[in-house]
RNA sequence: GCGGAUAUGGCGGAAUUGGCAGACGCGCUGGUUUUAGGUACCAGUGGGCAACCGUGCAGGUUCGAGUCCUGUUAUCCGCACCA
């Protein structure tokens, strides 16, 4: 009888091990083959890992254990994202620097990864929050700002209006302050801002050139919202000024029967003499400012507006004059903040002219306009009518000849717009990356010299906002006031710092070589290993990370910094991990389950296994306790085939095709999400051992090695235990033979239309009259009527169609 | 409202992509070992006495549908009037 698994004292000698062996450091020898597999970096919290974050790490540790074992140079590794509103918060409570805050998280959680037996590289574990990294964040800020893509405009920020600071997205909870409770508004406030919109078409064509999970691109596209219409000039009556407009749908042309623009529409103020309602429209501005986006929502569909009295429009392709009105639906950072308005077509506008009484003029027929008294929107079907020129063509065709029709007379052209906005890149916050800029007088905004670089964060005395809603660094004079680097002259520095994004947005650069001095990374470095192989993380981050560092890698591409265009080459997502109530894991609800409590009392690798079982990969999944002790009996009863090992380094006549089958489904199941379904098939193997009390050396070896990517300390231990040579991490991984993995003999199921009615077991190679033969033995008294049809499915099922 | 997903035993979930629904695990029932509890092991476990019926619901295509098509309901996630 051996020794009973004890799981504490296997994973700790064996971490020790892989740590003493530098088991899984990664080589330089840019001969090999590699692999790059990547998983985002954690956010170092007070509250240590979360159950939720080892199932991506594992996901990718068990793709990374098995490629090593295929030959493969693997780079595999991890790091901090520390900077961050939360470590912020919580040194400006409790009077703790926040980089001894970040310290001591990333301890915190470095022991507990350390416990989970990953197979990372440490020795490139990188901090968001080290000068040495973040001088390359900066570094690439000047890039961007010498390029052009960064510049400074006023934006509104969320303002708490009784802690007097600004907030971020996240701390405002249906329009009030996550801690206060105080309403919140906007105050506007010069910021840095990123031009992402230029490269949004660059954004939407890389998609075409990588292997994202198919929601992932969806979602990419329609946050960059690409839309393709025209810009079209109405004059204004009595002037010489046009007002354009955009819109999808130029052929609607002819049905527009009033105008509308956004409340800020500049055209308000220009005329104001001739407006004479100015007033009334003034209030109702005013009224739209204050609506928070909570009001706007609930408000959606109750259309709200005020038409300009004193100014009208002409539509430039048949002259009639028609009204103009300001509506809050009508958004000024959409196209030119300005519509025609298309009621008969277009919803909004239906509700609009529905509430306001004005005219609906058909203009694509589809018998609902006029008929059943319903806005008509689709494009697909419907003919143009009432439209001149148009009337007959499809809506598609009609597009293309207002549009050349426009072109020629010069009152409009084809445009395209999108609903990405550009990346508003400031924060009025002590904890993030110092903006390397300053303002001189005379010169402008001016970029420090790469030589100045890291500009470090300087020790404040509080880290707490300043009632002007400006960052902390604001209120240290010696360090904002400098000189140009231009003209050496008086000159300040900018005192807002990056967002928590900038870090990440190129992060997975710095993993190729994460000690330069002198770049990035190496030139050499990055070719070897980008782009990413595969790279796993969230769904809440697909449409800001995921686009950001796109953008910023394809920057650096442009830039020729890095040598390929996409930064990963696969993308996929993990579904969370709820509490055993199926819902969200949350200290409220008290549903929180500790992952170190389960390392603890059932082991790294039972916590592992289970994970990976717990349900498909990419959908949530509801933790359960039982299910934990299940994984912990499959790995006792691993544990115990020591018992029964039998001599023989084959595999047993009797299970060869079962063992070839086993390697094919986990080495097929491990490269495509699939984990839990090759755990089931490992647990069907054991299962088999079990019935003939008995598992060959060989079997057993192969066992261990598939076994050994979810449950690394285990395996290893049971190796040695076994004698076998080496290490697991150390070994080849398995092959098999397609045609070992055929049974020779199969058993079908055998129907009469279609139901299940005998089952009989042939050879895989008989013959399809012999197989109905047998089919009709088998009926024997069922089968009744006349056959008219035999279906034989090799390998499955004959059918009997009986009339 | 728009976009994306999901729906299969008591529970988590499988199903070679149109071919024997319920793999694997949990739970449960009975048994063996044990002073007992737990562990471990063995047998059983979708429903129904049966014929049969069973993959959210209603239709359809097919020799054959969890899988394809049409419609519909519920739940979850993301977005918010983008002309």
């Amino acid at each position: 009888m051996t020794v009973p698994y004890n799981h504490r004292e296997v994973e700790q000698k064996w971490q020790k091990v892989w740590d003493d062996e530098k088991a899984f450091k990664t080589s330089d020898d840019y001969s090999k083959p590699k692999y790059y597999a990547l998983v985002e970096f954690p956010y170092p919290s007070g509250q240590g890992l979360h159950v939720g974050h080892p199932r991506p790490y594992t996901a990718l540790d068990i793709v990374a254990r098995k490629r090593r074992m295929q030959g493969y140079n693997v780079l595999y590794p991890m790091g901090w994202d520390a900077f961050g509103l939360p470590t912020e918060n919580y040194a400006i409570k409790n009077h703790i620097h926040p980089r001894i805050v970040t310290k001591n998280n990333v301890e915190r959680f470095k022991g507990q990864l350390h416990a989970l037996g990953y197979s990372f590289d440490w020795d490139r574990e990188i901090n968001t929050t080290d000068s040495d990294y973040y001088k390359w964040t900066q570094w690439i800020f000047l890039k961007l700002f010498k390029a052009g893509l960064a510049y400074k405009s006023e934006m509104p920020i969320n303002w708490c209006t009784s802690c007097k600071v600004g907030l971020a997205n996240e701390e405002v909870v249906n329009g009030v302050c996550e801690r206060c409770g105080a309403e919140v508004v906007r105050k506007v406030k010069s910021q840095w801002m990123l031009k992402i919109t230029e490269y949004a078409d660059k954004l939407i064509q890389g998609l075409d050139t990588v292997d994202y999970i198919e929601r992932v691109k969806v979602s990419q596209k329609n946050w960059i919202g690409k839309s393709q219409g025209a810009e079209v000039d109405f004059a204004i009556t009595g002037k010489e000024e046009k007002l354009r407009i955009y819109t999808t749908r130029p052929d609607t042309l002819f049905g527009a029967t009033y105008m509308v623009v956004s409340p800020e529409h500049p055209l308000i103020d220009k005329y104001r003499d001739e407006i004479k309602n100015y007033d009334e429209l003034c209030a109702y501005r005013e009224q739209a400012a204050k609506k928070s986006d909570f009001e706007r929502t609930e408000l959606a569909k109750d259309k709200t507006g005020v038409q300009i009295d004193g100014i009208t429009a002409t539509n430039p392709v048949n002259g009639k004059e028609i009204p103009v009105w300001i509506s809050d639906y009508v958004l000024m950072t959409y196209g030119t903040g300005a519509i025609m308005a298309v009621p008969a077509h277009d919803e909004r506008d239906w509700d609009f002219a529905k509430k306001f009484h004005l005219p609906i003029i058909e203009v694509v027929a589809g018998s609902k306009v006029s008929v059943q008294e319903q806005v008509y929107t689709d494009v697909a079907t419907g003919t143009i009518v009432n439209s001149e020129f148009l009337d007959g063509l499809s809506v598609a065709d009609a597009k293309e000849r207002i549009i050349a029709y426009l072109e020629e007379k010069g009152i409009g052209c084809s445009k395209t717009n999108f609903k990405l906005r550009d990346w508003v890149f400031s924060r009025q916050r002590y904890w993030g990356e110092p903006i390397p800029i300053v303002e001189c007088e005379k010169c402008g905004f001016v970029p420090l010299d790469e030589s100045e670089l890291p500009l470090e964060l300087p020790e404040v005395e509080s880290y707490m906002p300043t009632d002007n809603g400006e960052s902390p660094l604001a209120a240290m004079t010696d360090w904002v006031n400098t000189v140009c680097p231009c003209c050496g002259g008086p000159a300040k520095r900018e005192t807002d710092t990056m967002p928590q994004w900038a870090g990440s947005s190129w992060y997975f650069l710095r993993y190729t070589d994460p000690h330069n001095k002198e770049a990035l990374a190496g030139r050499e470095a990055l070719e070897y290993w980008m782009p990413v192989d595969w790279y796993n993380g969230g769904m809440e981050h697909t449409t800001l990370h995921l686009l950001y560092s796109r953008f910023w890698h394809r920057f650096l591409y442009d830039q020729g910094q890095v040598s390929c265009a996409e930064p990963y080459q696969k993308r996929t997502s993990h579904g969370m991990i709820l509490g055993s109530n199926g819902e969200k894991m949350s200290k409220s609800r008290g549903n929180v389950v500790n992952p170190d409590d389960i390392v603890q009392d059932y082991g790294a690798d039972t916590l592992r296994t289970y994970e990976m079982f717990i349900g498909a990969f990419d959908l949530s999944a509801a933790w359960s306790e039982d299910g934990v002790k299940g994984c912990r009996r499959f790995l006792e009863r691993v544990w115990k085939l020591q018992d029964i090992i039998v001599d023989g380094d084959a595999y047993s006549a009797d299970l060869e095709t079962k063992m070839h089958q086993t390697i094919k489904k986990v080495s097929g199941d491990f490269e495509n999400l699939k984990y839990n379904t090759a755990i089931a098939a490992m647990m069907a193997l054991i299962n088999e051992f079990y019935k003939k009390n008995a598992v060959t050396r060989g079997e057993y070896k192969t066992l261990l090695i598939l076994l050994n990517p979810v449950a690394p300390h285990i395996t290893e231990e049971l190796w040695q235990a076994a004698g076998y040579e080496g290490r697991v991490y150390q070994t080849t991984w398995p092959e098999y033979e397609e045609a070992k993995t055929v049974e020779s003999t199969v058993e079908l199921g055998v129907q009469i239309n279609g139901k299940l009615r005998a089952t009989i077991t042939v050879s895989k190679d008989e013959t399809k009259d012999a197989v109905i033969a047998m089919a009709r033995e088998a009926l024997g008294d069922k089968l009744t009527g006349t056959i008219a049809k035999e279906i034989y499915v090799p390998g499955r099922l004959v059918n009997l169609v009986v009339k």
